[in-house]
DNA sequence: TCCTTTAATCGTAATATTGCAATATATAAT
DNA sequence: ATTATATATTGCAATATTACGATTAAAGGA
């Protein structure tokens, strides 16, 4: 079918993997990471800096700002994005609390 | 296009989107969470307390297994799966390093 | 005003993902 | 041997994702 059945997992389910879909590709992660480095904020940059068409950077961000960790703001011509802290801080929270549900090394099978 | 062009990525970059890509799915939260849960491992379980049928969960489990976070051992007509502890820790380090590369509340645009 | 620059959007092709019914496989039990 | 149980695999339909060329929109500079 190619769509996910939402309905049938709790809200925190889906907000998890969201966030953790949004990071699941290396252009994604790419970007961040510029914009991590580069402390200020970028734009067309990250069109030379990853080796992608503008129209597909673009759409990258698009789906970065969606689930609301980066920013962007219009500076003349071009647009600047940058890291959106409370939302960067909201998904790191989520994520590290479920990864850290590891509690000792229970044995297994 | 369809297919993610991983030449232009560092290895890293890949690395973690992979990890993130595998979690990305409600299903696999679920998954993953009712591991924890019930501590010891489990399996066809899955199928009832999650609502999706046994080929779905099926596939699901394959993708746990390939990135290396839940192994599964065969244990009479049955299939016993629990975290794979190594995996899950790097895993963990790795994503939870990338996402602490927030160093302060640097201002933006 | 016209041109340039920058980024978003549209349209589209190629591929990937999700989900399930049907089937296959493998072990246990009778 | 036959049957029951549990899981994996196959095949397929519906939808999503990735990537980019072409175009549009919007602001700055000549």
């Amino acid at each position: 079918m190619g769509l996910t059945k939402t309905e049938i997992f709790t809200e925190e389910q889906n907000q998890i993997a969201q966030w953790a879909k949004v990071l699941g590709h290396p252009a994604r992660i790419a970007i961040l990471q510029h914009l991590f480095k580069t402390d200020a904020c970028i734009c067309g940059d990250l069109v030379d800096v990853i080796g992608l068409a503008q129209p597909t950077i673009s759409q990258h961000l698009k789906e970065l700002k969606k689930v609301g960790i980066i920013q962007g703001t219009i500076e003349g011509t071009s647009v600047c994005y940058c890291i959106n802290q409370k939302g960067w801080h909201q998904m790191q929270t989520a994520l590290s609390g479920f990864m850290d549900l590891t509690q000792g090394p229970k044995d297994c099978c």
